[in-house]
DNA sequence: TGCCAGGCGACGC
DNA sequence: GCGTCGCATGGC
């Protein structure tokens, strides 16, 4: 079948499938190189080579309104990784190694809802929940039909569809205890209690407190959603790794924490250690 | 098999 | 305000 496809360049420092597949999102696959997921409502593949990204089921337009914000092309993050050095040199080895990851720019109630899923929990597992939540709840999703699996042919599922679901139907997907703080939190989202555009743009502690309103989201969901799903840079979440990091290699504190791309500097940290769990994340 | 996971709310102090 | 505990489930 013939297929659109877009090819763009990209700068050198940028890695594709480090973004998609650091932890962030969870709704992306790497089929031997080729990036295949779903976001915005909108199924694409992805293939990163020679300095340019090719982009299967996109065209130009789906690209510059869908593709380049969401993975935060336009921002220039040698900068930010200089800055970040600049801030905190022990950070150079998780720099060097992870320094091709972009903050993904993704639909704050996706954000929001999936990190709320990923509490206590281990990232195969939260895959699964999320993908049956698509797959149940989600609209069909645009370029569905090249979809490599069922469930990324199917969005994210809205506030208003998982509002009408029943608690105990979140628990037979494997949610566990989180099935009642996913009730509670699509419902008040639904109810349009949250005012995401304001938080986008909110001082962050009042960002953080209105996010924090939620039961079940507490200072890491919220610093997830914020930093993943509001554009908000500065934020640092904390999980266990993040914590054995500051307690081993950044024990006394460090300055990068509460800097303006703190959040970048976090999501170094979290790629270097996932993959070299001896070192303690420097 | 146990231990653990991108934590949280409730509770006691 | 801070420390502790129970929580559902399945990946490893």
């Amino acid at each position: 079948m013939e297929e659109i496809s877009t090819i763009v360049s990209c700068r050198s420092g940028f890695s594709a499938a480090d973004t998609l597949m650091s932890g962030q999102c969870f709704r992306w696959s790497d089929y031997d190189g080729r990036l295949c997921g779903t976001a915005f409502g909108r199924y694409v593949e992805m293939e990163q080579k020679d300095g340019r990204l090719i982009l299967y089921g996109a065209d130009e337009s789906d690209y510059r309104s869908v593709w380049r914000p969401y993975l935060d092309l336009d921002r220039d993050y040698d900068a930010i990784r200089e800055t970040v050095l600049q801030t905190e040199p022990r950070l150079s080895d998780s720099a060097a190694y992870a320094g091709g990851v972009h903050i993904l720019a993704q639909e704050p109630w996706e954000a929001l809802c999936s990190f709320v899923i990923s509490q206590n929990n281990n990232i195969p597992r939260i895959r699964g929940i999320i993908s049956r939540l698509c797959l149940h709840y989600g609209e069909k999703a645009f370029n569905a039909g090249a979809a490599r699996e069922e469930s990324a042919g199917y969005a994210f599922p809205t506030p208003e569809a998982l509002a009408g679901v029943p608690e105990e139907t979140f628990r037979q997907f494997g949610c566990g205890y989180r099935a009642a703080y996913l009730t509670e939190v699509s419902r008040r989202v639904a109810a349009g209690e949250i005012d995401f555009a304001y938080i986008k743009k909110a001082p962050i502690d009042e960002a953080r407190k209105m996010l924090r309103s939620l039961k079940g989201v507490g200072p890491k969901v919220a610093e997830c959603a914020l930093l993943y799903g509001f554009g908000r840079l500065e934020c640092f979440p904390v999980d266990v790794w993040i914590r054995r990091a500051l307690e081993t290699e950044f024990a006394g504190g460090t300055a990068l924490i509460g800097s303006p791309y703190a959040g970048v500097a976090q999501q170094y940290i979290f790629e270097y250690i996932r993959r070299h769990p001896e070192s303690g994340g420097k």
